[in-house]
DNA sequence: ATGCATGCAAAGAGTTTGCAGAATG
DNA sequence: CATTCTGCAAACTCTTTGCATGCAT
Protein backbone atom coordinates (compact mmCIF):
# COMPACT_ATOMS: atom_id res chain seq x y z
CA UNK A 1 0.00 0.00 0.00
CA UNK A 2 1.92 3.24 -1.04
CA UNK A 3 2.40 6.18 0.75
CA UNK A 4 1.79 9.35 -0.11
CA UNK A 5 5.65 10.10 -0.97
CA UNK A 6 5.79 7.12 -3.07
CA UNK A 7 2.88 8.16 -5.22
CA UNK A 8 4.14 11.52 -5.16
CA UNK A 9 7.24 10.10 -6.25
CA UNK A 10 5.61 8.82 -9.64
CA UNK A 11 3.86 11.05 -10.42
CA UNK A 12 6.94 13.74 -10.78
CA UNK A 13 8.34 11.41 -13.05
CA UNK A 14 4.90 10.94 -14.88
CA UNK A 15 5.68 14.37 -16.48
CA UNK A 16 2.05 15.25 -15.63
CA UNK A 17 2.06 18.83 -14.23
CA UNK A 18 1.44 19.14 -9.95
CA UNK A 19 -1.54 20.71 -9.81
CA UNK A 20 -3.08 20.91 -5.85
CA UNK A 21 -6.00 18.81 -6.83
CA UNK A 22 -3.65 16.18 -8.15
CA UNK A 23 -1.69 16.44 -4.88
CA UNK A 24 -5.03 16.29 -2.67
CA UNK A 25 -5.93 13.23 -5.00
CA UNK A 26 -2.72 11.21 -4.25
CA UNK A 27 -3.09 12.31 -0.44
CA UNK A 28 -6.11 10.31 -0.90
CA UNK A 29 -5.28 7.47 -2.46
CA UNK A 30 -2.17 7.14 -0.26
CA UNK A 31 -2.53 3.95 2.56
CA UNK A 32 -5.49 3.34 1.07
CA UNK A 33 -6.98 0.12 0.52
CA UNK A 34 -10.75 0.48 0.16
CA UNK A 35 -10.33 0.61 -4.08
CA UNK A 36 -12.45 4.19 -3.87
CA UNK A 37 -14.63 5.11 -6.73
CA UNK A 38 -14.24 8.78 -8.09
CA UNK A 39 -16.47 10.03 -6.09
CA UNK A 40 -15.32 8.59 -3.46
CA UNK A 41 -12.46 10.68 -3.55
CA UNK A 42 -14.46 13.46 -4.88
CA UNK A 43 -16.08 13.58 -1.64
CA UNK A 44 -12.89 13.30 0.90
CA UNK A 45 -11.58 16.26 -1.08
CA UNK A 46 -14.30 18.95 -1.54
CA UNK A 47 -14.20 19.75 2.26
CA UNK A 48 -10.66 21.17 1.86
CA UNK A 49 -11.34 22.55 -1.67
CA UNK A 50 -15.08 23.49 -2.19
CA UNK A 51 -14.35 24.91 -5.31
CA UNK A 52 -12.95 21.41 -6.75
CA UNK A 53 -15.01 19.83 -10.04
CA UNK A 54 -15.95 16.49 -10.11
CA UNK A 55 -14.53 16.60 -13.41
CA UNK A 56 -11.61 17.31 -12.85
CA UNK A 57 -11.01 14.17 -10.06
CA UNK A 58 -12.38 12.22 -12.72
CA UNK A 59 -10.20 13.21 -15.05
CA UNK A 60 -7.31 13.19 -13.31
CA UNK A 61 -8.08 10.16 -12.29
CA UNK A 62 -7.94 9.02 -15.08
CA UNK A 63 -4.57 10.48 -16.25
CA UNK A 64 -2.71 9.33 -13.24
CA UNK A 65 -4.50 5.70 -13.98
CA UNK A 66 -2.82 6.33 -17.34
CA UNK A 67 0.70 7.48 -16.25
CA UNK A 68 1.03 4.57 -14.07
CA UNK A 69 0.34 6.09 -10.45
CA UNK A 70 -2.28 4.22 -9.69
CA UNK A 71 -4.25 1.51 -11.10
CA UNK A 72 -8.35 1.84 -12.86
CA UNK A 73 -10.64 -1.14 -11.92
CA UNK A 74 -13.42 -2.20 -13.26
CA UNK A 75 -15.09 -4.68 -10.88
CA UNK A 76 -18.41 -4.94 -12.45
CA UNK A 77 -20.90 -2.68 -11.57
CA UNK A 78 -20.75 0.70 -13.74
CA UNK A 79 -18.39 2.09 -11.37
CA UNK A 80 -15.06 2.59 -11.67
CA UNK A 81 -12.38 2.43 -8.61
CA UNK A 82 -8.65 3.47 -8.75
CA UNK A 83 -5.98 1.29 -6.63
CA UNK A 84 -2.85 2.70 -5.65
CA UNK A 85 -1.35 -0.45 -5.26
CA UNK A 86 -0.19 -1.73 -8.27
CA UNK A 87 1.73 -4.82 -6.88
CA UNK A 88 -0.34 -7.89 -8.94
CA UNK A 89 -2.68 -8.97 -6.70
CA UNK A 90 -6.64 -10.17 -6.82
CA UNK A 91 -10.11 -9.02 -5.37
CA UNK A 92 -12.69 -10.51 -3.17
CA UNK A 93 -15.54 -8.89 -3.44
CA UNK A 94 -18.78 -9.78 -1.34
CA UNK A 95 -22.29 -10.07 -2.75
CA UNK A 96 -23.52 -9.02 0.38
CA UNK A 97 -21.96 -5.53 1.01
CA UNK A 98 -20.28 -5.22 -1.93
CA UNK A 99 -16.71 -4.46 0.49
CA UNK A 100 -13.61 -5.14 -1.91
CA UNK A 101 -10.34 -6.95 -0.66
CA UNK A 102 -6.56 -7.61 -1.74
CA UNK A 103 -5.63 -10.68 -2.21
CA UNK A 104 -2.36 -11.72 -2.56
CA UNK A 105 -2.12 -15.14 -4.36
CA UNK A 106 1.58 -15.55 -3.98
CA UNK A 107 0.80 -14.95 0.00
CA UNK A 108 0.37 -18.75 0.47
CA UNK A 109 -0.41 -20.20 -3.42
CA UNK A 110 0.71 -22.32 -5.48
CA UNK A 111 2.22 -21.56 -8.88
CA UNK A 112 1.43 -18.16 -10.07
CA UNK A 113 -1.46 -16.08 -11.26
CA UNK A 114 -0.53 -14.91 -14.66
CA UNK A 115 0.62 -17.20 -16.93
CA UNK A 116 2.79 -15.11 -19.07
CA UNK A 117 3.08 -11.77 -16.74
CA UNK A 118 4.97 -13.15 -14.14
CA UNK A 119 8.70 -13.57 -14.66
CA UNK A 120 9.62 -17.24 -13.79
CA UNK A 121 6.32 -18.08 -12.31
CA UNK A 122 4.84 -20.01 -15.56
CA UNK A 123 1.79 -21.77 -15.27
CA UNK A 124 0.65 -24.28 -18.50
CA UNK A 125 -1.09 -22.07 -21.09
CA UNK A 126 -4.28 -23.46 -22.30
CA UNK A 127 -4.81 -24.17 -25.49
CA UNK A 128 -6.88 -21.65 -26.52
CA UNK A 129 -4.67 -18.98 -25.36
CA UNK A 130 -2.61 -19.73 -28.02
CA UNK A 131 -1.61 -16.89 -30.33
CA UNK A 132 -2.97 -13.95 -27.44
CA UNK A 133 -0.75 -12.62 -26.07
CA UNK A 134 -1.48 -12.01 -22.24
CA UNK A 135 -0.81 -8.84 -20.68
CA UNK A 136 -2.43 -8.72 -17.16
CA UNK A 137 -4.67 -11.65 -15.38
CA UNK A 138 -7.49 -10.29 -13.43
CA UNK A 139 -8.89 -12.70 -10.47
CA UNK A 140 -12.30 -11.79 -8.80
CA UNK A 141 -13.14 -14.31 -5.84
CA UNK A 142 -17.06 -13.56 -5.52
CA UNK A 143 -18.65 -14.40 -2.62
CA UNK A 144 -19.62 -13.47 1.02
CA UNK A 145 -17.39 -11.79 3.56
CA UNK A 146 -17.48 -12.98 7.39
CA UNK A 147 -19.40 -10.48 8.48
CA UNK A 148 -22.51 -11.39 6.04
CA UNK A 149 -22.06 -15.01 6.56
CA UNK A 150 -23.18 -14.63 9.99
CA UNK A 151 -25.56 -11.50 9.83
CA UNK A 152 -27.94 -10.74 7.75
CA UNK A 153 -26.59 -7.42 8.04
CA UNK A 154 -24.11 -6.08 5.81
CA UNK A 155 -21.75 -4.49 7.38
CA UNK A 156 -20.81 -1.06 5.99
CA UNK A 157 -16.76 -1.12 6.07
CA UNK A 158 -15.67 -0.47 2.61
CA UNK A 159 -18.48 0.68 -0.28
CA UNK A 160 -21.21 -1.12 0.43
CA UNK A 161 -23.33 -2.56 -2.68
CA UNK A 162 -25.49 0.73 -2.39
CA UNK B 1 -22.01 -24.46 -25.39
CA UNK B 2 -25.94 -25.43 -24.79
CA UNK B 3 -28.36 -26.18 -27.68
CA UNK B 4 -31.73 -24.67 -27.52
CA UNK B 5 -33.10 -27.49 -26.27
CA UNK B 6 -30.99 -27.34 -22.76
CA UNK B 7 -31.58 -23.89 -22.17
CA UNK B 8 -35.44 -24.36 -22.80
CA UNK B 9 -35.47 -27.28 -20.51
CA UNK B 10 -33.92 -24.58 -18.14
CA UNK B 11 -36.56 -22.04 -18.40
CA UNK B 12 -39.14 -24.75 -17.91
CA UNK B 13 -37.70 -25.84 -14.63
CA UNK B 14 -36.99 -22.44 -13.63
CA UNK B 15 -41.06 -21.64 -12.97
CA UNK B 16 -40.70 -18.47 -15.27
CA UNK B 17 -43.21 -17.95 -17.84
CA UNK B 18 -42.46 -19.05 -21.31
CA UNK B 19 -43.48 -16.37 -23.51
CA UNK B 20 -42.67 -15.92 -27.26
CA UNK B 21 -39.89 -13.16 -26.53
CA UNK B 22 -38.22 -15.63 -23.85
CA UNK B 23 -38.00 -18.45 -26.32
CA UNK B 24 -36.83 -16.22 -28.89
CA UNK B 25 -33.96 -15.17 -26.31
CA UNK B 26 -32.95 -18.76 -25.58
CA UNK B 27 -32.42 -18.96 -29.91
CA UNK B 28 -30.58 -15.94 -29.68
CA UNK B 29 -28.18 -17.62 -26.99
CA UNK B 30 -28.28 -21.12 -27.91
CA UNK B 31 -24.46 -22.17 -29.65
CA UNK B 32 -23.59 -18.76 -28.76
CA UNK B 33 -20.20 -18.21 -27.66
CA UNK B 34 -19.86 -14.37 -28.49
CA UNK B 35 -21.22 -13.37 -25.06
CA UNK B 36 -23.77 -10.79 -26.53
CA UNK B 37 -24.56 -7.49 -24.84
CA UNK B 38 -28.83 -7.24 -24.52
CA UNK B 39 -28.40 -4.74 -27.23
CA UNK B 40 -27.10 -7.86 -29.32
CA UNK B 41 -29.62 -10.31 -28.38
CA UNK B 42 -31.73 -7.48 -29.10
CA UNK B 43 -30.59 -6.84 -32.69
CA UNK B 44 -30.99 -10.01 -33.24
CA UNK B 45 -34.43 -10.40 -32.20
CA UNK B 46 -36.02 -7.27 -33.87
CA UNK B 47 -36.49 -8.62 -37.03
CA UNK B 48 -38.26 -11.60 -36.48
CA UNK B 49 -40.50 -9.80 -33.57
CA UNK B 50 -40.70 -5.75 -34.51
CA UNK B 51 -42.65 -4.75 -32.25
CA UNK B 52 -40.36 -5.82 -29.26
CA UNK B 53 -39.16 -3.48 -26.55
CA UNK B 54 -35.66 -3.11 -25.65
CA UNK B 55 -36.26 -3.46 -21.70
CA UNK B 56 -37.91 -6.56 -22.17
CA UNK B 57 -35.38 -7.70 -23.50
CA UNK B 58 -33.31 -6.60 -21.06
CA UNK B 59 -35.33 -7.30 -18.15
CA UNK B 60 -35.51 -10.93 -19.43
CA UNK B 61 -31.94 -11.75 -19.58
CA UNK B 62 -31.69 -10.43 -16.14
CA UNK B 63 -34.38 -12.71 -15.12
CA UNK B 64 -32.79 -15.49 -16.99
CA UNK B 65 -29.58 -15.01 -15.61
CA UNK B 66 -31.10 -14.73 -12.06
CA UNK B 67 -32.67 -18.04 -12.71
CA UNK B 68 -29.33 -19.76 -13.43
CA UNK B 69 -30.23 -20.32 -17.34
CA UNK B 70 -27.23 -18.07 -18.29
CA UNK B 71 -24.91 -16.37 -16.55
CA UNK B 72 -24.38 -12.40 -16.45
CA UNK B 73 -20.94 -11.07 -16.82
CA UNK B 74 -19.17 -7.99 -16.23
CA UNK B 75 -16.25 -7.61 -17.38
CA UNK B 76 -15.45 -4.01 -17.36
CA UNK B 77 -16.83 -1.55 -19.60
CA UNK B 78 -20.18 -0.82 -18.53
CA UNK B 79 -22.30 -3.38 -20.98
CA UNK B 80 -23.22 -6.20 -19.33
CA UNK B 81 -22.99 -9.45 -21.32
CA UNK B 82 -24.51 -12.90 -21.45
CA UNK B 83 -23.12 -16.32 -21.20
CA UNK B 84 -25.34 -19.28 -22.08
CA UNK B 85 -22.53 -21.38 -21.07
CA UNK B 86 -22.34 -22.31 -17.43
CA UNK B 87 -19.30 -24.17 -17.11
CA UNK B 88 -16.91 -22.68 -15.23
CA UNK B 89 -14.48 -21.01 -17.46
CA UNK B 90 -12.39 -17.97 -17.88
CA UNK B 91 -11.95 -15.14 -20.58
CA UNK B 92 -9.97 -14.08 -22.22
CA UNK B 93 -10.38 -10.60 -23.76
CA UNK B 94 -8.11 -8.42 -26.24
CA UNK B 95 -7.04 -4.90 -25.91
CA UNK B 96 -7.18 -4.10 -29.14
CA UNK B 97 -10.49 -5.34 -30.70
CA UNK B 98 -12.85 -6.66 -27.41
CA UNK B 99 -13.19 -9.19 -28.38
CA UNK B 100 -14.08 -11.87 -26.06
CA UNK B 101 -13.10 -15.98 -26.06
CA UNK B 102 -13.67 -18.55 -23.52
CA UNK B 103 -10.68 -20.30 -21.59
CA UNK B 104 -11.07 -23.43 -20.09
CA UNK B 105 -8.07 -24.02 -17.68
CA UNK B 106 -8.49 -27.19 -17.60
CA UNK B 107 -7.88 -27.45 -21.08
CA UNK B 108 -4.50 -28.09 -21.05
CA UNK B 109 -3.56 -28.68 -17.21
CA UNK B 110 0.07 -30.35 -16.66
CA UNK B 111 -0.99 -34.12 -16.42
CA UNK B 112 1.10 -34.72 -13.11
CA UNK B 113 0.09 -31.24 -11.43
CA UNK B 114 -3.11 -30.49 -9.60
CA UNK B 115 -5.74 -28.82 -11.58
CA UNK B 116 -5.94 -25.58 -10.74
CA UNK B 117 -8.45 -23.45 -11.44
CA UNK B 118 -11.26 -26.01 -11.88
CA UNK B 119 -14.29 -25.14 -10.60
CA UNK B 120 -14.59 -25.30 -7.03
CA UNK B 121 -11.48 -27.37 -7.52
CA UNK B 122 -9.85 -25.61 -4.76
CA UNK B 123 -6.39 -24.06 -4.87
CA UNK B 124 -4.80 -23.39 -1.78
CA UNK B 125 -6.61 -20.39 -0.77
CA UNK B 126 -4.76 -17.46 0.56
CA UNK B 127 -4.49 -15.90 3.54
CA UNK B 128 -6.47 -13.47 3.19
CA UNK B 129 -9.60 -15.12 1.86
CA UNK B 130 -9.82 -16.75 5.49
CA UNK B 131 -13.33 -16.41 6.89
CA UNK B 132 -14.55 -15.32 3.06
CA UNK B 133 -16.29 -18.08 1.33
CA UNK B 134 -15.86 -18.12 -1.97
CA UNK B 135 -18.67 -18.88 -4.41
CA UNK B 136 -17.30 -17.96 -7.81
CA UNK B 137 -14.16 -17.35 -9.38
CA UNK B 138 -13.71 -14.87 -12.16
CA UNK B 139 -11.00 -15.07 -13.99
CA UNK B 140 -9.48 -12.75 -16.88
CA UNK B 141 -7.08 -12.65 -19.08
CA UNK B 142 -6.16 -9.40 -20.81
CA UNK B 143 -3.77 -9.07 -24.17
CA UNK B 144 -3.76 -8.92 -27.51
CA UNK B 145 -5.55 -11.54 -29.73
CA UNK B 146 -3.33 -13.08 -32.65
CA UNK B 147 -4.76 -10.94 -35.48
CA UNK B 148 -4.29 -7.08 -33.59
CA UNK B 149 -0.86 -8.47 -32.75
CA UNK B 150 0.08 -8.89 -36.12
CA UNK B 151 -1.85 -5.93 -37.99
CA UNK B 152 -2.40 -3.01 -36.39
CA UNK B 153 -6.52 -3.48 -37.42
CA UNK B 154 -8.59 -4.89 -35.07
CA UNK B 155 -10.70 -8.04 -36.28
CA UNK B 156 -14.41 -7.62 -36.04
CA UNK B 157 -14.92 -11.14 -35.62
CA UNK B 158 -16.63 -10.14 -31.57
CA UNK B 159 -17.88 -6.81 -29.95
CA UNK B 160 -15.38 -4.41 -31.07
CA UNK B 161 -14.72 -1.76 -29.08
CA UNK B 162 -16.31 0.44 -30.15
C1' DA C 1 5.18 32.23 -22.77
C1' DT C 2 2.96 27.80 -23.83
C1' DG C 3 0.58 24.21 -23.04
C1' DC C 4 -1.65 21.38 -19.86
C1' DA C 5 -5.26 21.55 -16.09
C1' DT C 6 -9.38 23.28 -13.84
C1' DG C 7 -14.23 24.22 -13.41
C1' DC C 8 -18.77 24.31 -15.11
C1' DA C 9 -22.31 22.53 -17.70
C1' DA C 10 -24.24 19.54 -20.64
C1' DA C 11 -24.16 15.41 -23.52
C1' DG C 12 -23.66 10.26 -23.86
C1' DA C 13 -24.11 5.41 -22.80
C1' DG C 14 -26.12 1.87 -20.50
C1' DT C 15 -29.17 0.37 -17.01
C1' DT C 16 -33.40 0.40 -14.49
C1' DT C 17 -38.27 1.49 -13.26
C1' DG C 18 -43.52 2.63 -13.51
C1' DC C 19 -47.55 1.57 -15.40
C1' DA C 20 -51.42 0.02 -18.37
C1' DG C 21 -52.66 -3.57 -21.21
C1' DA C 22 -51.86 -8.51 -22.64
C1' DA C 23 -50.69 -13.22 -22.26
C1' DT C 24 -49.36 -17.37 -19.51
C1' DG C 25 -50.08 -21.35 -16.32
C1' DC D 1 -58.47 -15.92 -12.99
C1' DA D 2 -54.30 -14.37 -10.66
C1' DT D 3 -49.79 -13.48 -11.93
C1' DT D 4 -46.36 -12.46 -14.47
C1' DC D 5 -44.72 -10.33 -18.61
C1' DT D 6 -44.60 -6.92 -22.41
C1' DG D 7 -44.01 -2.50 -24.44
C1' DC D 8 -43.31 2.33 -24.14
C1' DA D 9 -41.30 6.13 -22.10
C1' DA D 10 -38.85 8.35 -18.98
C1' DA D 11 -35.62 8.51 -14.97
C1' DC D 12 -31.11 7.44 -13.15
C1' DT D 13 -26.23 6.70 -12.62
C1' DC D 14 -21.94 7.06 -13.98
C1' DT D 15 -18.79 8.56 -17.48
C1' DT D 16 -17.07 11.69 -20.83
C1' DT D 17 -16.48 16.05 -23.51
C1' DG D 18 -16.30 21.27 -24.91
C1' DC D 19 -14.74 25.42 -23.85
C1' DA D 20 -13.09 29.59 -21.55
C1' DT D 21 -10.08 30.77 -17.83
C1' DG D 22 -5.99 29.90 -14.92
C1' DC D 23 -1.72 27.87 -13.44
C1' DA D 24 2.63 24.94 -13.66
C1' DT D 25 6.81 24.58 -15.98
Amino acid sequence: MPAYETLLEKLRASGLKMTPQRLAILRQLADNDRHPTAQDVYDGMVAEQPTLSFATVYNALGALAEAGVCERLELGGTVLRFDPNLDPHDHAICDGCGSIRDVHADDDAPPGRAPAARAGARERKPRELTGFHVRRVERIFRGLCSACRRGGAPHDDHQPGR
